[in-house]
DNA sequence: TTGTACGCGTTATCAG
DNA sequence: CTGATAACGCGTACAA
């Protein structure tokens, strides 16, 4: 491999040769201004503290050779990147899209850059990329972590992190009340005379969907409805319909599924195998998706403001670095139950 | 804003605070190691051009401090984040979904990360957009441009640009090959008896929205179907439900929309205007997204390979800078016509 | 208010 | 094969 530039650093930039002219920078800006360039630096960060006419001569010359500040070398002795890390566990899923649109609005607003990660549903490849994003980002965002309450815990050491929905002890986080939405189902599926409810449970590893069963439960008992879990599938489409045959084993005549990627490949396998739907079985979902409400029948979902949640995460990272004024928790937000038609009175009774 | 650090660099990393203890840099290995600097370098960067016994060395000093290289610093000399920049239009179109699915994949396969942005279909917002992601990446992918040719050539004079579905002398680009695609909608159209079918536009300024509608043109005219243009509505579910009305008044008795989202908002405006899908009106739109099969009638249209694009397109700026071999263009990506239930023979005559 | 000088962590040249 | 050292572009105590 030859190298053939006389720059003093031969991997640099000006070594790419494909690059365009070398981009400005405050030395260059400085003398074409006549003055020294931390005067530049100063009149580029803080307008105020520098003469009107020196400010006016730095800015012309700014223009003149189109200056762009280097983020990166901003970075070096700052430690701060103005980027922060989304991670998540699987980008196909469309819960990701509403969180990454919300966090990717509330970062722009506050002049953050927003990095992308993806597990993979894997804890290893998750630590990796959390790793990797906390090199880089000024914090991160876990949005759907598979990791444990001390990896998490660890992580959060370094920068700042910040988990949507989890509860990780001294971890901030931003959570859904699923409580209302659930006990808003499960009261509905009381009044339409549904005595058993299986619940289609996610990824063992998904800390969201064990708490969703166990809330469901609870309200189920509450209400004398009994509840059966059907364990572990994949959280897609693909997951509900294989799952489909074992809830209509169970008997039950409502199911609740871990979201709507698995509430939709049950009604497709349900439907599609001649049931009708929510004649013979009731299904309801989680998250109301894009595209939940394109379903025949429309699925009816306990819907969570994924948008808002991914702002408020961007939100509360940004607090911690400082970036923001804003201080106290974020409550829990609102969830509820949105009833379509997926869901209906019971007609075969429960053997 | 009083500051108490001790920290040469009193905005610097120590400064923080609120992190854990300082990073460990390569001098903290050297030291541990008993060798210098530049050797650690090396060793981390160069495994064979050093000595076994150092490099153990300096992997149990690394290990034993738990030292990772800082991206940030290495970028500085290198001039290479490892770090791409994925810019669209609209982080809420679900086509970008997909596009964003393919390239997170491909990136992270290469060891790159992606850096998103998004333009909120403003031009002067994408081209500040892209301007700062082309200051922290190492190179950029425009998914859904609204800039002009010269200013999308102007920004990829500094460094490796790619774009998605345009066409832009210069440039390297990842084209679907609609052409296949509508050719087949258009003799779909003809054998099921359609004779006048509407185009609903995109944006204005979406160079897409335009080559769609040409060679729709074209095919109806070689097919001596009238073909009717009707004007830019946003390319979402609203902006279908809005041109719905047109739609039935220009006597088509088929629609070929922008874009599956277009069409979805077509098909439920008609649905709920007691029109009947396919029998008064076929529908077909484009991308094939997620979702569009959810629809009753479940969606027709021109599907393209969407992830294998947003891959493609990483690819090419991959080779761009160097981080991985391959040669040659990439050919158009196939496209073709998914018959669903949203098309069907007329019944109405057309007027 | 402005200039001087140094350091951020890493890479790469150049001697040894 | 390894050590010393300059430089990447910028921010900021400190002195002027």
């Amino acid at each position: 491999m030859r190298t053939e530039s006389n720059s003093p650093v031969p991997g640099g930039p000006s070594a790419v040769g494909r690059e365009g002219r070398q981009a400005a920078t405050i030395y260059d800006v400085a003398k074409l201004a006549g003055v020294n360039a931390s005067t530049v630096s100063r009149a580029l960060s803080q307008p105020g503290r520098i003469s009107a006419k020196t400010d006016k001569k730095v800015q012309d010359a700014v223009k003149a050779l189109n200056y762009r500040v280097n983020p990166v070398a901003r970075a070096l002795p700052t430690g701060r990147t103005k980027t922060i890390g989304l991670l998540v566990a699987d980008i196909t899923n469309p819960v990701f899209f509403d969180i990454a649109r919300g966090a990717e609005r509330a970062a722009a607003t506050r002049d953050y850059t927003l990095v992308l990660a993806e597990s993979a549903e894997s804890p290893e490849t998750e630590l990796l990329a959390a790793q990797r994003l906390l090199a880089v980002a000024d914090g991160v965002v876990l949005a759907t972590s598979r990791l444990s309450d001390d990896q998490i815990r660890q992580l959060s050491q370094s920068k700042p992190v910040v988990v949507i929905n989890r509860e990780v002890a001294d971890v901030p986080s931003v959570m859904a009340d699923i409580e209302t939405g659930i006990s808003q189902a499960v009261r509905h599926l009381f009044m339409l005379a549904h005595k058993s409810v299986a619940y289609v449970a996610g990824p063992e590893r998904s800390w969201m969907s064990r708490r969703r069963w166990e809330i469901i439960n609870d309200r189920c008992n509450w209400s004398n409805i009994s509840a059966v879990p059907i364990g572990g599938s994949a959280p897609t489409v693909e997951g509900g319909r294989k799952a489909a045959m074992k809830v209509l084993e169970s008997g039950a005549t409502a199911v609740i599924a871990y979201n709507d990627l698995v509430a939709i490949g049950l009604m497709q396998e349900m439907v599609g195998g001649g049931k009708d739907v929510p004649d013979d079985i009731s299904i309801i979902g989680f998250d109301n998706i894009f595209g939940s409400d394109f379903t025949t029948p429309p699925l009816t979902t306990i819907s969570s403001p994924l948008a808002e949640m991914g702002a408020s995460a961007i939100e509360l990272v940004l607090r911690a670095v400082g970036a923001t004024e804003g201080a106290g928790d974020i409550g829990d937000l609102a969830t509820e139950l949105l009833i379509r038609g997926s869901t209906g009175k019971v007609r075969i009774p429960p053997r």
